[in-house]
Parts: C-alpha cells; structure tokens; sequence
DNA sequence: AATGTGACCAACCGCTCGAAA
DNA sequence: CTTTCGAGCGGTTGGTCACAT
C-alpha cells in the first residue's frame, strides 16, 4: 500500500529542471491541464515521473505563485499560525496566497526558527526557553517523585484520576503525540480525556472524577490561566468559542468563551467572562485571569447545577457509590464557588501541588482580535481533519508577547 | 585566489490517506 | 473486506551561492 510506483522507475530524470523541461510541462498544462499526474509525464514527453511533475507545478510553475521575499507581515502570520497549526504546512501555506508549503517550510526552518530562538522562544513549543528549560526540569524531578512516593497522598490526584489507566487510553488513541513527548507534563488532551472519561464513568464506577477545577487549574498551571484565548496581544484570536464544543469538555461546557455572543470584559488588563452551561444556555458563572491569578465564580443558584451537568469531584473513592451521591447542598461551595488558582495553591480535593508544573504568569489578555484569522480558525477547527490531539495540542499553545515586536 | 562555512531553496523520499477496483 | 493506486504531506537531502578566512 502506498508506495509510488514511479519511484522505481528507472531512466527517469531526477535532479533541477531545464528550462525546456519546464517549458512542456507549461505548455501541457495550459493546454490539457494536469490530468492525472501519474500518466502526465508519458503525455507531456518528459522523463520524469509524475510525482516529480506534480511538484514542479505546484512549487515553481504554477501561475498564482507569489515568490520573493516574505514581507514582515507573511512572516508573523507564519508564526501565529505555526503556534495554532504546528507543522502543517500546507495548511498554514493556505492562508497565504501565492506561497507553498514547501517555501514556507524553507523559510520556518532556516530563518524562523533561528530568529525565535535569539529572542529566547522555543521554536516547537512557542514557549520561552526558560520555561522550556523549567518543564524539563520539572518533567524530570515530577518523574523522580512519582517514583519515589509512590502511594503518597501527594500524587493522590494522579492516582485517584487513573492517571496511568488514562495515559495509557490515550497512548492508543494518539500514539505518536504521546511518545513524542515523554518528557512534557500532561497534555491539554489528557486532561480533556481524563475530564470527559471520568465523567462519563463515574457513575458507574469508583474512579475519582477530575473535576473542573482541575480541568481550569491544569490550564492555568500549563497554560498560564489561557483558556482559549490566544496570547499574542498582536493577534489576538480566539482559538475556540461556543461554535466549537470540542475545545471545553464538551458535554459538560459547550459554550465557555466566545468572540460572538458572550463578550469578556476587559478592566485594567483583568479579562472576565462568562461560563454558560450547554444544558442552560445560561450563564452559571464567569472566569477571571489577570496577568498572575485565575479564578472561577460560579453561581449558585443557576440550573446548571441542578440538572447536575457534572460533578464537581466530590466523590471520594474511599465511600460507597451512595456515600457519594452529594445533595448540592453538601458541596462546599466555598470550596467550589471562589476557587482561586494561584501558582503554587494546592487545588482543593485533589492534592496536586501545582508547584510541580507552575509557570511564571506575566500573561496578558486583549481581545481586539483579528477578525479574518479568527474566523478562519472557527472554520478551521470544525473541520474533523483538525480535531486532533496534535492540533488540541498546538491550539493551546503559547504565543509569546514577543511575537508582536518579532523583526 | 583558494578554501571553508553557512544560508537558502528546489527537489526527493517515504509515508499516510482515501477512493476505486 | 482487502488490495491497489494516485494524491498529497512533511521531513530530509543536496546543490548553489554568498561571504568569511
């Protein structure tokens, strides 16, 4: 299965193209158009394969192909959308007209990539070094811990959320995204996985649910309080609103922060905005981020809650499925109602110590937003082709204040 | 002038995906 | 359902050029 034959042929041309050579792949395609590649060269009389013509054309021959010098603006979309799309580069080449992917791809790996890292961004991650260089050290001594306590109510969160059970799931469903970063902390998808798993299977089993707290402090805690909004104040999008229910758990949260009909507020660079419930259409509360704190107001008597759209992980492992079954009234709502995520809190119930993950804050909030990008991230994102865990992944990304003054 | 080095870029290679047989 | 094949994608290679030594 999907080897090209051509590659096996043998006397075909490989190498540059003469100018002749180009000359009749023009000429036949203006005449004929392409067709079907494979059987191009033999019509066209060219002694390459069609592959090798297919490439000519699309990189170098095509008539709508810009070439020149990437303009500084090309160049910063290049790199917002990198932080969006990774390496997708025949995605982010289609939102640049008259460039190709195979351009794009030259220009990110010899000029980009060096120019982030002199301003101290990780190319890959989109991250500062020094944060790159923490999580590694953090990955490392977390792994150290892990091994050394085990049983340890400190990683009581861990075990209590099936964490390896959960990991594993995910290593089945996305392997390559798994292996590929051993070493990183726990991915914005494994904490969606465990949210929405657990969630599902609490009622029928013992596993102690990750309740949201944990879903926004991971968030904090790895993403510096970045909960679909886009970091770089140039851009400013907003990676995901109510359209695309994937981005929260989904069926717990389906709209939390939109662009469209739930605006935030902005106050002295505090950004608050309301959390609707899918089941309510309402808003059940707000979620606040400042440049150092988070915090999430719920509201108690919104029907939210009373159509019990999710637990609040309350349940305790170590009581009966009935022991469990909490009146609202029993939730301690001082708990849940006003949970502040600062770096370094212990998250109430579930005894993770964000220190092992914590970040420097310094984040910033705007919300003018590019209106073309942020639509066609909408667009973006409900195509299933990008309802990945690699695009997950990279859509919460960080996009250092930097990038606005990148030159 | 000769040689070394790095940047750039066109092209190739190997792989996946999806449609068709 | 399985196999085959074409299209397309992303990573890598290798040639060319400019600049430094």
């Amino acid at each position: 299965m999907g080897r090209h034959s051509c590659c096996y042929k043998q006397k075909l041309r490989k190498g540059l193209w003469s100018p002749e050579e180009d000359e009749k792949l023009i000429n036949h395609i203006t005449k004929y158009g392409h067709g079907c590649w494979s059987s191009f060269p033999k019509l066209a009389g060219l002694q390459r394969c069609g592959k090798s013509c297919r490439l000519r054309w699309i990189n170098y021959l095509r008539p709508d192909l810009k070439r020149g010098k990437f303009s500084q603006e090309e160049e910063n979309l290049i790199i917002e959308l990198h932080a969006v799309l990774g390496n997708k580069w025949s995605q982010i080449a289609a939102r640049l007209p008259g460039r190709t992917d195979n351009e794009i791809k030259n220009l990110w790996n010899s000029s980009i990539k060096k120019k982030l890292r002199q301003k101290g961004i990780d190319p890959n991650t989109h991250k500062l070094l020094s944060e790159v260089d923490n999580e590694e050290k953090v990955s490392a001594t977390s792994k150290n811990i892990e091994k050394a306590s085990e049983g340890s109510s400190e990683l009581n969160f861990i075990e209590n959320s099936n964490y390896g059970v959960e990991t594993e799931k995910l290593m089945d469903r996305y392997p390559n995204n798994m292996t590929s970063a051993a070493s990183a902390p726990p991915t914005h998808e494994f904490f969606l996985n465990m949210f929405v798993t657990t969630h599902e299977s609490s009622t029928a089993s013992c596993n102690k649910p990750l309740d949201m707290a944990s879903y926004l402090s991971f968030q904090q805690l790895n993403y510096g309080s970045n909960i679909g909004l886009s970091m770089n104040p140039n851009i400013n999008n907003l990676l995901f609103n109510s359209k695309n229910s994937e981005m929260i758990p989904h069926h717990h949260f389906n709209s939390s922060i939109t662009n469209d009909n739930i605006l935030p507020s902005i106050s002295n660079s505090i950004v608050t905005f309301p959390i609707a419930a899918a089941a309510s259409n309402n808003s059940i509360g707000t979620f606040t981020s400042s440049g150092s704190s988070t915090s999430i107001e719920l509201q108690r008597n919104s029907s939210f809650f009373d159509g019990n759209a999710f637990s609040w992980g309350a349940a305790d492992c170590g009581k009966s499925e009935k022991e469990t079954e909490t009146d609202p009234e029993d939730i301690k709502w001082s708990e849940y109602l006003h949970t502040q995520f600062l770096p370094g809190n212990t998250i109430h119930n579930h005894q993770i110590t964000q220190d092992l993950y914590s970040e420097k804050s310094g984040i910033q909030f705007t919300t003018q937003g590019s209106l073309s990008t942020t639509t066609w991230l909408q667009n973006q994102l409900q195509q299933p082709s990008l309802q990945t865990a690699d695009s997950y992944n990279k859509h919460f990304q960080r996009i250092p204040d930097a990038f606005g003054q990148f030159s």
